[in-house]
RNA sequence: GCUGUUGUAGCUCAGGGGUAGAGCACUUCCUUGGUAAGGAAGAGGUCGAGAGUUCAAUUCUCUUCAACAGCUCCA
């Protein structure tokens, strides 16, 4: 009996029924098979040592697939647990899943007291284990044995998690001495894993129920290799490196204070420039797409968001409410749209009108949990670069089209190549969880769906991830060193319009509704900085260095001639300031170096006589003497946007 | 909000039951210099805040605030 095996590349080879995916990879080659850690049968992932019996696509997984680091990782989480075992008898397990990078077991040490001490000698142990190259060791068990077996080894977890699985379907796996209660899959054995590091311990609630008991979570990463550890904890020093937090203060771009508050950010002088330059960049681009700037103030009263509907589901999550003493109660702005809505409403629309795009860099207050608040990324007050466009049904799509366009547009400015674009959709399964009709929905998605084809974006769609009042779009962007954040987002909304009775007159003379879609391409202007510092590590392109010259005269002798140079290129706005510090030259190229001053103009006896200044560029040193209109057209070349 | 860790000069950090230290930054002076740190002197701290133990607390205990890491959450 043979059976016919489907490779990626779409060639089918035959091989005897029973056959398995490390047997496949052995025909292919020897060097193949050496790496493989598990494979996709017909799209599921499974062991590499499981027998196939009928005609299947196998996909031999490695290190490089996403998948098979996943089962690597997995995998390390048994042997970390096998380790932990042996170390500390008596330790019980939760769960021990794959993440993004590594993995995590929660674990209940019971009496130990585990800390970062004693991470080396738990690498050491997991390691020595590794090299005993034990197999892991797939066993199918009834449900009456595996209670039986974590009953005998009092591991009250597994034994919850043995509750919720069905009698017939329950694996154990077990490596070296270790079993554990997995649906796998894993690698071949220990033998793979090269390298391990223990990253991070945390506490975390047994299935995230802050009720419930609170476990001791243990990050970790393993590898194949020595290398890829070690490349791997150079990456995290540069990221810590270009921690924005710290190139903030660096950088002095923002601060914050106690005193003012935790969450509310302080723009620097420097940082305002990096701020009023993305403002106004797209501002102009706004314009162009015909959107009209609107404002408005900072509160709202309570009875604005009972309307929208924001008031039932995130109350909790606002300020309190600010009293007046005519016992009315405003609320500190969470969010534009509400107040856009009534822009819209205080004067009758015709369908000519239509769309009407209403844009502000407005600033809402939300009270974030004290233990989100991280830098820039999350605070209690933030500018949103919002907009709300006003238009027909038949608009929609036509709109989301240009919306894709100026977010596209946008991050191609600033450096952002790298990006994919999330669908989230509704849950089909909680459709209660949202406001709205199922018919407006189904357009809308559609739409969404639609208009990113059509802008053939990279997308992956989400189901229950959409917003309680209509799909949305989300930009998802790689940053220089491949994490992932997301801005821009573009939403659908028919809701709000609903609930505030917006209407237009149709050609038809009669009324209707009109829809909304918000969108926002930085998403806020705070979370947008903190990800352009942590991308460019502080080297801002040129357009948006809050300081682009810096000129630094040889002695004090030279300063009436550097104050000419800098008042001529300030009359082509170009923008920096002089160094008057009594210091040598070499002292002021490094300190420019430092503030990632991207120009750098010397000017001494030299350049004074012979009416020219020396440009150093920032990285990248002396570019040699050239004269004033030289560097400026130079300048204006490279801090094109 | 929950759990853990941390809080000493503007920044990075050392110290420790007897009222405090370094480097950088800052101020002044010397130096007037040519491509990544010139020299000297000086100033700067309720040791996060409040309470308790003690003859004595910055140090020990408790409370509180904040930061960091994670969990839960995110219009």
């Amino acid at each position: 009996m043979t059976i016919n095996i489907t490779l990626p590349d779409g060639s089918v080879r035959e091989y005897p029924k029973g056959a398995t995916s490390m047997e496949i990879a052995l025909s292919i080659s020897e060097g193949l098979a050496r790496n493989v850690l598990a494979a996709k049968v017909n799209g599921t992932v499974v062991d590499a040592s499981l027998p196939i019996h009928a005609d299947s696509s196998v996909q031999l997984l490695t290190w490089n697939d996403t998948d098979g680091k996943a089962t690597f990782w997995h995998s390390s989480a048994h042997l970390l647990a096998e380790a932990l075992e042996s170390l500390y008898p008596g330790t019980k397990f939760g769960i021990g899943p794959a993440i993004e990078t590594g993995f995590y077991y929660d674990v209940d040490f019971g009496e130990v007291e585990f800390n970062q001490e004693h991470f080396k000698k738990l690498e050491d142990k997991i390691l020595e284990l590794a090299r005993l190259k034990s197999d892991y060791k797939r066993q199918e068990i009834s449900k009456t044995d595996a209670i039986h077996y974590f009953t005998q080894k009092g591991d009250e977890y597994k034994l919850d998690l043995l509750e919720g699985l069905e009698d017939g379907k329950i694996t154990f796996y077990t490596q070296g001495n270790f079993t554990d209660l997995c649906r796998g899959p894993h690698i071949p054995n220990t033998g793979f894993i090269k390298a391990a590091k223990v990253m991070n311990i945390a506490g975390a609630y047994w299935r995230g129920d802050i009720s419930k008991k609170q476990l001791t979570r243990l990050y970790a990463v393993t590898f194949p290799k020595q290398k890829e550890l070690e490349d791997y904890l150079l990456l995290l020093e540069e990221a810590k490196k270009r921690d924005h937090r710290k190139l903030g203060r660096e950088l002095e771009l923002f601060t914050f204070s106690e005193n003012v508050g935790m969450g509310l950010p302080l723009w620097l002088p420097k940082g305002t420039v990096l701020r009023e330059r993305l403002i106004n960049f797209l501002k102009k681009a706004q314009e162009k797409a015909g959107y009209q700037q609107v404002a408005t103030p900072h509160i709202g009263n309570k009875k604005l968001y009972v309307t929208s509907g924001h008031y039932e589901k995130y109350g909790k999550d606002s300020f309190q409410a600010i009293h007046t003493p005519e016992e009315e109660e405003y609320f500190l702005k969470p969010m534009n749209c509400p107040h856009h809505c009534e822009i819209y409403k205080s004067k009758p629309r015709s369908y000519k009108d239509l769309p009407i795009r209403y844009a502000e860099f407005g600033t809402v207050y939300r009270y974030e949990q004290s233990g989100e608040l991280h830098g820039l990324t999350r605070v209690r007050g933030f500018t949103q670069d919002d907009a709300h466009l006003f238009c027909m049904k038949e608009q929609v799509k036509e709109e989301f089209l240009k919306v894709i366009d100026l977010v596209l547009y946008v991050f191609k400015a600033l450096g952002f190549e790298n990006y994919t674009a999330q669908i989230s959709l509704r849950d089909p399964a909680n459709k209660a969880k949202y406001i709205g009709s199922d018919e407006n929905w189904d357009l809308a998605e559609r739409n969404i769906i639609e208009a990113a084809a059509e802008k053939g974006l990279n997308t992956v769609t989400e189901l229950g991830e959409a917003a309680f009042y209509g799909p949305k779009l989300d930009f998802m962007v790689k940053d220089a060193l491949g994490r992932k954040w997301q801005l821009g987002t573009i939403q659908v909304d028919y809701q709000l319009p609903e609930k505030f009775q917006l209407e237009y007159t149709g050609a038809d003379n009669q009324k209707h509704r009109p829809v909304m879609i918000h969108r926002a391409p930085f998403g806020s202007l705070e979370r947008f900085t903190a990800v352009l510092i942590e991308h460019c590590a502080g080297n801002f392109p040129l357009w948006l260095a809050p300081e682009q010259f810096i000129i630094l005269p040889i002695s004090e002798k030279y300063h009436d001639y550097a104050l000419s140079i800098k008042q001529a290129l300030e009359e082509e706005d170009i923008r920096g300031s002089i160094d008057e510090r009594d210091e040598k030259i070499g002292r002021k190229i490094r300190d420019a170096e430092v503030a990632k001053i991207p120009f750098m103009l010397v000017v001494g006896e030299k350049e004074q006589t012979e009416n020219t200044i020396q440009v150093r560029k920032k990285h990248e040193g002396d570019l040699g003497s050239m004269n004033l209109e030289s560097f400026i057209s130079m300048f204006k070349r490279e801090a094109k946007v």
